[in-house]
DNA sequence: TATAAGATGTATTTTAAATACATCTTTAAA
DNA sequence: TTTAAAGATGTATTTAAAATACATCTTATA
């Protein structure tokens, strides 16, 4: 059971953005630091302005920065937004249906549907805010 | 976010392994039953002996059956032992100590940690007893 | 003693994620 | 008004893990 490199990525960015308010940040500096491929990046800052959580000013001196104040954040948001699935067994994959045969029948599936609710009621417990860097 | 087919195929052997007590299922059987490749259920399968859950008897009339009784197994017990790893983020795993720069000062890390275990919390509160099918 | 059952090890296939590459568009400073 | 710096977008390739397949060995009992 594991998170995408991709969310985790995107975890970083936003933890970056929040500890450099009121600036620019390019994806090269977020490269640089991160020791993250550049071009893996582009995709995951894309789709963070896709969902809504950072803004992007295109040519010279542009760059990225939060939508919201990282106290607006709360991680449980961006972790639901930026992974792409949460099927956690088969029967959750709409392109599964019917393939387990005891599908409808077996409660495990609301159990782990409960399960996953908490994973996520817990990271909705903590503002980005709240993440950055002790010191 | 998902647990492996793996786990859950373990599951659905431990639900029709208690919905058949005092029996001896073959592979062939589970198999069958749940349209599963063989091949691959024999490694699930031989897991579950590792792990403790079931005991396998060979030869003419064997197969498998519960080591301990249904209502004596956690849901959260199981998916503990038979997932392979819980690196939810790459600081969780040994291997990759280091490669994230903010590792031991981000919060994420603990926060993960605790979500991860309020997942599995919640899988521990249900006993194989109570999934089995409804009907 | 024949055969049905599981045990074990290796190899291949499949899939999704991660990464790389190429090119286009926007914007503001020079 | 030109130009370079920045992000946007689409495609292709690589990687790694999971799933599946194949082959052979061991055990137990009818
Ligand atoms: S119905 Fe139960 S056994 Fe089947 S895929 Fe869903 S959780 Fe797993
Ligand atoms: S230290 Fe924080 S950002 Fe880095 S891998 Fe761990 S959770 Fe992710």
């Amino acid at each position: 059971m594991q998170l995408t490199l991709h969310t985790d990525y995107a975890l970083r960015v936003l933890i970056y953005l929040a500890m450099h308010p009121n600036q620019r940040v390019t994806i090269t500096e977020l490269s640089t630091f991160f020791n993250i491929s550049r071009n893996h990046l582009v995709k995951v800052v894309h789709n963070l302005g896709l969902k809504g959580f950072i803004q992007s000013v295109r040519g010279k001196n542009g760059g990225l920065y939060l939508s919201r104040s990282a106290d607006q954040i709360r991680v449980g948001e961006v972790v639901r937004q930026m992974e792409a699935n949460f099927h956690i067994v088969e029967c959750f994959n709409p392109q599964k249906q019917g393939v387990c045969p005891i599908q409808g029948k077996c409660k495990l599936t609301s159990l782990l549907c409960r399960a996953k609710e908490q994973f996520l009621k817990e990271l909705d417990g903590t503002l980005l805010s709240e993440v950055l860097l002790n010191k």
